[in-house]
Parts: C-alpha cells; sequence; structure tokens
DNA sequence: GTTTTCAATATTGTGTACAATTTTGCGCAC
DNA sequence: GTGCGCAAAATTGTACACAATATTGAAAAC
C-alpha cells in the first residue's frame, strides 16, 4: 500500500517513509537508526538514507551522536514544554485566519479527517490515530493558507508526537477529538474568535494531558536512560 | 580573519560561512552556489558542500533545483509577506517573556550589539549592519530562554535578510536603529508589555519601510528573471 | 574473582568514481 | 537568415571504497 514501484526510494520519499513511522509510534524515541541496516531494509544507498536522517535531524526528529549515530530523539522536559509553548503563539491566531477563509470544500475535508480519526480510534489504532489527529492541526494551517507557519506548524506537531509517546500519562483514553469537532464547526461558521479561543484551550488540554513535572529526567525506562 | 587553522572545514562551518554571507549580502538572492566551484573555494569535498548546501536548503535559504543545482532562493512576495507574518506571531510576545528575566549582564551585551551597529552603519558597512541588527532580534530570543522558538526566529531573520536584498525601498537610509534602543531601555526597566507593544510596531515599521505590492512577479532586474 | 588493558569488530565519517540529467554549441535543413 | 535537432560538455545525483572512531570481547594482572 506504501509503495508500487520497485525505485529505489529517493532521500525525500524516505524522510517521509521515517517521519510517518515515527509519527504513529512504530518507532519509540530512543531507537537506533543504524545506517546500514535502514540502506538495506528500504534497498536503498547509504548515501540516501545519511541524506534523510540529516533532514530529520535539522528537524530535531532525531538525535545525532558524532560516531555513535543516529537515535529517535527524546525530547526532554524543558523542551516539550518549549514546543508547547511555540504552539500556544502559533496556533490560536492561525485557527482565526484559517476560519475567516474556509470554504465548504474545506470543512468537507476536515470532516472525512475526523471520520477517519474515529475509525482508527475504534479499530485500536492508537498510532494512527495519533497520526490523523496532528494532520488535522496541519490542515488548519494549510487553510489559513499559511505556508511558513504551517511548515512550523508541522515540524513542532512531529516533536509533539514524540513528546506524547515519551510524557503521555493515561494509557487507554486517547485524545478527545471533540475538541476537533468544536473546531470545524467555528470553522463552519467562519467565527475568527470562537476557533481561536478553541485552539488555545484545546492546546491547553493536551498539555494538561501530559505529565511535564520534572520528577527526574527518566524518560521512559531504565534501560533507555543507561542506553545513551 | 575567519580562520587560523588549515584544516579542512566541517560541514557545520561551511554553513555559517555561507550563511554570513548571504546574511551581509555578499551573495545576492538568484546566486548560483555550484558545487564544484564551493569545494574548491573552500577546499572541501563535494561532500561537504552537498551536506552544507541541503542544511540551508531545508532553512529556505537556498533553493535547490533538480539536476540544476543550488541558488541563494529569491523569496517571492508572497513567502515575503509570510515571513513578517510569522514574525508578528512570534517576537513580540518573546520580547515581552524576554522582559520579564532580562538581567544586567544581558543589557551589557545589547548595548554591544548595538554599539556595533552603529559602527557598522558610520562606517558605511550596511550588510554588516544588517546582520548586526539581525543578532539582536535573536538575542532578545535567547534571553527569552526559548530556544524552540530562537530556531525559528533565527530562520526568519536569515530569510528577513534576502527579502531585504530583493524588496528594500530607500537604497541609503538604513533601518534606524532607534527602535533597537527603545527595546533596551524596555528591557532594562522589565516592562514586558512596553516591550511587547514596542517589537510589535518596530515589526510594523520593517513591513512598511518594504515594498510588497504586488506590481509584477519581478525580483530585482529583467536580468534575474530570466536568468532561472 | 574483579579489574584493566589491548586487540578485534562494527559503525560512522569522508572522499572519490561512476551514472543520469541538463545545458550548450554546432551543424544542417528549410 | 532563422529554427530545429543532435551531439558534446558540464553539472548534479548516486553508489562505493577507504579512513577514523567507538564498542565489544577476551586475556592477563592484581
Amino acid at each position: 500500500m506504501t509503495e508500487l514501484t520497485s525505485a529505489p526510494l529517493t532521500a525525500e520519499q524516505l524522510v517521509s517513509q521515517l517521519e510517518l513511522a515515527i509519527h504513529e509510534h512504530r518507532l519509540a524515541p530512543g531507537t537506533k537508526l543504524g545506517e546500514d541496516e535502514i540502506a538495506s531494509i528500504y534497498s536503498v544507498s547509504r548515501t540516501t538514507v545519511r541524506s534523510a536522517l540529516q533532514a530529520l535531524s535539522l528537524q530535531r526528529l532525531v538525535e545525532h551522536k558524532r560516531n555513535r549515530g543516529a537515535y529517535v530523539a527524546q525530547p526532554s522536559l524543558r523542551e516539550a514544554r518549549e514546543v508547547f509553548e511555540a504552539r500556544a503563539l502559533l496556533e490560536p491566531r492561525t485557527a482565526f485566519s484559517a476560519a475567516e477563509r474556509t470554504t465548504e470544500e474545506d470543512i468537507a475535508k476536515l470532516q472525512v479527517h475526523i471520520d477517519a480519526e474515529h475509525e482508527a480510534m475504534a479499530v485500536g489504532n492508537h498510532g494512527r490515530a495519533l497520526y490523523l489527529s496532528g494532520q488535522f492541526h496541519i490542515e488548519i494551517a494549510r487553510i489559513a493558507d499559511q505556508t511558513t507557519i504551517e511548515t512550523f506548524i508541522k515540524q513542532l506537531i512531529s516533536r509533539s508526537s514524540l513528546i506524547v509517546a515519551l510524557y503521555w500519562q493515561r494509557r487507554t483514553a486517547m485524545c478527545e477529538s471533540h475538541a476537533h469537532d468544536a473546531l470545524v464547526s467555528a470553522l463552519a461558521d467562519q467565527d475568527g474568535p470562537r476557533a481561536d479561543e478553541l485552539m488555545r484551550n484545546h492546546l491547553l488540554d493536551l498539555v494538561t494531558s501530559l505529565d511535564l513535572r520534572n520528577k527526574t529526567s527518566a524518560p521512559l525506562s531504565l534501560k533507555d536512560a543507561l542506553g545513551q
């Protein structure tokens, strides 16, 4: 389903593949990304892999340790807070702008998105649900027609996915997408101020659903802590 | 002055060199960045050059055209507007946060910065003055202690430099750094709201000093338009 | 039995060589 | 004289081979 041709993946496609895997929590934070390993899995040369890993490194999705290799990033508590502070600065206002120029096609698209989210949740595919949940936020930035800000938000969403993997409190209950429903409603009404407010609260809810107290610096397990 | 050792530059250092050259307008938008050319100039391998160019490409400082090479980016009018909209979302609030935690050392540092700006202006080194002017904004983000947002602002400042190169109206008069003086004052008083307001107005002044009307899509000269 | 040192192995970092694509210049036809 | 087409040159994209560094395991000393 992911690929039809047998043509070797380009670096850009490889970035997408790895990005998606990280998004959907198939690759956990701290996982080592060996160059030869990835090269053989995707049947590409190490040159391609290195290019892809550099791109992901600049996006802060992987951490590069000199002469030791690339690892899926493990955002610190501080980084986690910063990511959500940045989102708080960008997303509400972007939702505001989006509301003012939302078309009917946009609403339809968002509705499809939300349905897919619910579907993934129903099937129990939490990784997929989380990915789609992120795409929803990106879609709003797209509607706002601000590609520069959209790029930033994309990056923040990616990193948020890592943060969720590390600091999520409730393992069972996933994020209620009622917030997303309400946002779509505000966008459909072209109600900027309401969209702004809803997005602000949504982000606040997200942060409070995380465990961002600095008990220890421990990320996941003892093995991970020593694994560095 | 730029280097003492004869050790070959690392990719990261090369990025800094090229970044600085673009910042200071020694490399104009649209300039072709041939891989072999750069490799011979800095006595590094093409591998290093390619790595550096990829990094700059992801920062939107250079545009990569498949099988045609890398060029110093030429932000479109639309892109230019977007960059300043993003700055308007990030920088005022960041100045606010910075004001609340500014120390005396920070003030001293900023003052040195401003003095250097004036000095560069006095000598007529406009490129240098522009670079330092950008660094001032980055310094404020640093004071705010928000590395994630700082990274975004760095990128926006870089791109602003390209935008100034393309769309600056008054060729003679450079940006009056009185705005920067006022900001330092607000920071020294730890007056968040005033810093926010001053930054907001400063950015507004910057935008209005640019020529962002969409007369044609022409960037600089006819030659450039054809040069693609 | 524990610790330290050293060699063997594995992995990343870097440079070079080849392949693919595009551009350019010349020649021929109209 | 102008326009088209093909071949040669140049430049980027990709793969491979070697060098540098870090990790691992075993052997020896305490």
